[in-house]
DNA sequence: TATGAATGAGGATTCATTCAT
DNA sequence: GATGAATGAATCCTCATTCAT
């Protein structure tokens, strides 16, 4: 916003709105910050124990600020489960998978998976999305279609060709992507619940995934 | 105006059934029809979102006799899990698993889970588990402390042993035995989710699972 | 059935203006009009016998409005007491009691009882104080406190000097300042139970407690 | 109720009914515990925050019990008040007052106070009959009807008298019997809200009093 | 008579949502 | 647009009162 006022000013003369607070800059920076904060109050405290106060506290914003941005609580929920997760598909069904060795390919997904998932706040999304998922069927629904109806077909044919090829010794992972990553959904659950008590090597639990699909040793 | 308080505020107290809702007699049943009831508000709801009166509608009680099993609504969400998942703590800890083969040990295991949990009411109170845990802290130690912390390294050590054996190719499941129950978590995740997009067959995801574990076609 | 519960929860929040009670402007007359509307009701029915229902709406806000000043119920209650008795103590303690014959000190006393507190709201404030006090241990201390301990020793002071110079007959009142003020609570009480019996004239009653100490017709 | 039985039983062969617990003696004795179990409470947490429960525990009976004997909860707190201050009025009216020198009338007066309410739950009494009076308009008449009507009148007639005989040096007393009896009130009060931060020697305060109304040293 | 489990109206408190400024 | 004070519906929990046993 300052920098869009200052711009005003040079070409019109005009004036800036007297005693603003600093505020955070144009409109998609404010409507970012609004939905980073919510992320963190939604991860922490659920979706139904989550104050739109603590929302705006956060985010730095007034209460009724929140409304210019989202309809509601739950819309503003939903937009940030979308928002965070969108990104994520194009990568997976457009990389030329058929060129590559199955092993890379799942090896791929596993990255995938720790760097872009486990390992940042993609993780608490897929954990809201599995807590409030049932409450939320427009969610759950955004989710396998816009996720798991894209990626689940390219990775079962992906895994048939592996089939096909002799890559694979049998069709379990064919039939049932899912398995690949039950691993990693493990790992987020566990971590949400158990960590204190016994903390999860994630990348060593998903290397002996690896080794379980590939047998320990096998060459990459 | 002075006078009328006192009187107005005794003006409570209740009156005896309404002519209708199936009374339940004994004391032991009553808090069973709350508990069961509690099971499936929570479930379908959350437990914030849960609220006590529709318990009680469903248990055919009135609100404050809830009271009188159940501290508040947290003990009553509390109790209600640890009574539902305490019965299975015993049977798995106490099988003789040594002087069993590895693959008919895991198979039980598999049994277990599909028959005494993803067919029973317990799936909903594992996925309650996974979704409230966070933000119930006793809850989540009290699942650690009862199953995790006794199942775990029974599985463990049997696991090890059969690798040591030459039961199992490599020790990845006697290191993670998380990795057995994975695709189990994942069946309860998706049925929540996912089941009206697209039905899962837990037998034969399980059975795709012994097949990436022991090799597809290999003898039981 | 799962799907309703969130969306319905979502359906709160408040309009404004229902067309009437009398809006009051700035933040402080609103916290003022809650005070004075609670001290009514307090003074009515007691601390638990009121509702903040009614306090909300003879303050002429919305129930909420009420936690947005106050804490809770007792915060109002506490808060409310202490600023009808605060202002009072300064004009006591401050005043130059020494060089004023004790009779004049007595007389003073004894007017400021009847205008500032028996002829005010601050009746019904020592009311609150006398019923409410043994639950509130933080008021009595409160009162204590700020009031007593301040205003006792002064007068003990002034009343020893004045049986060292003579003006007292004996030291009854120096070493029981609370035989001076003994029959304002009396008056406070009465009224509050008896006045409809057998009304209380507090100036004559005031005047024979001055007769009672001074004899009658002593010179002023 | 043992005695009871074993008599009836004797004279017309009866036999005890089933299982009963040791239960509190005939009628009378079942309603005193109750009536004792309520004033220790009332006297604790007022009419409002008592709870019947509570009653029914300290009294040893249950909570069904006190509704054989009391209409109400209301009932119960008046006819507790109603007991209590009954047996004490007989005591002042029907004294030979005039037969007795007008200080020793006053010290008697002192002398029941002291013994026959501040040292007793009498004491308790009083201040319920205080805090209470003014949300039971009919505790208040009550006390008015039973007590001071008879006994201001007495306590005016043998103060008139006593200004007559030149017993007294003015008609202060005598106008406003309610000044004999001010200190003992404050005593209750002072006990009941500051006796923690300064006890108050009530004993001390009543002969200070009369020091105050006969002048100190003079003979009893 | 006595019991105490059950009832359900009542009231404190919270918080999503609105809207005057 | 932005604010945040105000609103009031919603819900937990209490406890006087009832009544089947």
């Amino acid at each position: 916003m300052v920098e869009v006022a200052a711009k005003a000013r040079s070409q019109r003369g005009g004036r800036r709105r007297k005693g603003a607070a600093p505020q955070v800059a144009r409109r998609g920076e404010r409507r970012e910050a609004i939905v980073a904060a919510a992320l963190e109050e939604f991860a922490a405290r659920g979706f139904a124990a989550t104050r739109l106060d603590d929302v705006a506290r956060r985010a730095g914003v007034a209460k009724g600020t929140i409304y210019l941005y989202f309809r509601d609580k739950e819309s503003l929920f939903q937009e940030l489960v979308r928002a965070m997760v969108s990104p994520l598909v194009g990568a997976i069904t457009t990389a030329p998978l058929n060129d590559v060795p199955i092993r890379a390919v799942i090896e791929m997904i596993v990255d995938v998976f720790v760097n872009q998932i486990y390992g940042t706040r993609r993780k608490d999304v897929l954990r809201l999305i599995i807590s409030e998922g049932p409450r939320f069927p427009k969610l759950a629904e955004f989710y396998y279609r816009e996720v798991l109806s894209r990626v689940l077909p390219v990775l079962r044919a992906r895994l048939t060709l592996a089939v096909e090829r002799g890559e694979l010794a049998n069709d379990a992972l064919a039939r049932f992507p899912q398995l690949l990553v039950s691993p990693g959904l493990m790992a987020i659950i566990w971590s949400s619940l158990f960590e204190r008590f016994e903390p999860l090597d994630v990348r060593a639990l998903m290397r002996a995934h690896l080794d379980l699909l590939f047998g320990k040793g096998s060459a990459p």
